[in-house]
DNA sequence: GTTAAAACGGAATATTCGTTCCTGAATTTA
DNA sequence: TAAATTCAGGAACGAATATTCCGTTTTAAC
């Protein structure tokens, strides 16, 4: 009967969120997809709609696979200082890798078109409010165990965390070297000891 | 000879600034601006020649109406730790004033240009470079009178200072209320401190 | 008052860009 | 073998957008 797709859905998608992470959705034109993707026009229209359709998708994509494992690891958090530091670390391997400084996908993309578009705006937002919530109750962990302070409440902490990893994400756009990360980190870290 | 301009070239610039703080260089039509400045489409392009020239124009007065101030400041820094809280204060009047989450106008357009445009990415780095530098003088001075801690070079903590004012910029984006603002502040000078 | 420069509104233009459509070829299964 | 589906590539379309052009009005110097 049919022919059967000859590409692979998900690591398309996977290039169309490293195009859009580089160089953000308003500059990534059509033909910038069709030249990248490996796939023709006509499929591309035929199998994700629009531009604006696969740009959720690629974003929805980033949640699942490079968030939310993070934020919700398999086997529980044993060692919290460990934990944070990881968090810190994937921010780290994100920025610094091959193409040189592209942040944050989710930030990135927040800051782009939060303003004008309120379905990007809502999936950014519900990363974001995941992933401080993550942070807060590993704090509290930390905190019940001895590992971390408890001269703040664990609220602050988060948003302090939280915040930092945020910064982190952008202050690599003017600065991308490893030792400026260390830097941050280790002062975040002592922040956070007793 | 000639006609005297009606307008204030000025505070055209200063409405310019504010509508692409608001939305964005892409998102902002020629039309948004014809409808938005209070002058026609042709004093508009008499004046500031295209729409990226006017954009940069709006971000060279960005920086040196509202960052060389806080950055250079006119007396000399007496209250080192003041200052520290007047600089996270000048983030968090912009960022939660009258327009909701603006977030800062720096920090948004390298986000979203700086990948694409490489006039806008030195003008912005030029700024956060500097930023970081008065920073760094002003712990420094904080270090020498026993203010700050010398538990950590200076530059270390002028990266972490510097860092958590950019983490700011952003997290507004996604939770900004007064609380979570000041959370974080205190978190950041309580490490300061010795 | 005349004249030259500047500003204005709005129409007109040019270009870019997302999207659709078409053709011919390839591939799969009934 | 035939029908259905997919693919590539490119042409074509329509909408949006940045920019230019034009005729008119206003101002200031001569």
């Amino acid at each position: 009967m049919a022919r059967t797709k000859e590409f692979d859905e998900h690591e398309i998608l996977d290039r169309a969120m490293n195009l859009f992470w580089l160089k953000g959705y308003n500059a990534t034109s059509a033909q910038d997809l069709v030249d990248n993707l490996g796939i023709s026009r006509s499929s591309l229209y035929d199998t994700f709609v629009d531009k604006h359709s696969l740009f959720v998708k690629a974003l929805q994509q980033y949640r699942k696979e490079r968030i939310d494992p993070v934020i919700n690891p398999q086997n529980g958090v044993e060692d919290v200082e460990a934990y944070i530091r990881f968090f810190f670390e994937s921010v780290k391997n994100e920025a610094i890798g091959e193409n040189s400084a592209k942040g944050c996908f989710v930030i990135n993309s927040a800051v782009e078109l939060a303003p004008v578009d309120s379905e990007i705006a809502a999936i950014a937002n519900s990363i974001m409010h995941d992933t401080e919530k993550a942070l807060c109750s590993v704090i509290e962990l930390g905190q019940e165990k001895g590992i971390f302070t408890t001269k703040l409440p664990s609220r602050s902490l988060a948003r302090f965390v939280f915040n930092s990893l945020n910064g982190l994400r952008v202050t690599v756009k003017f600065d991308a070297d490893k030792e400026m990360f260390e830097d941050i980190v280790e002062v975040c870290m002592s922040t956070l000891r007793p």
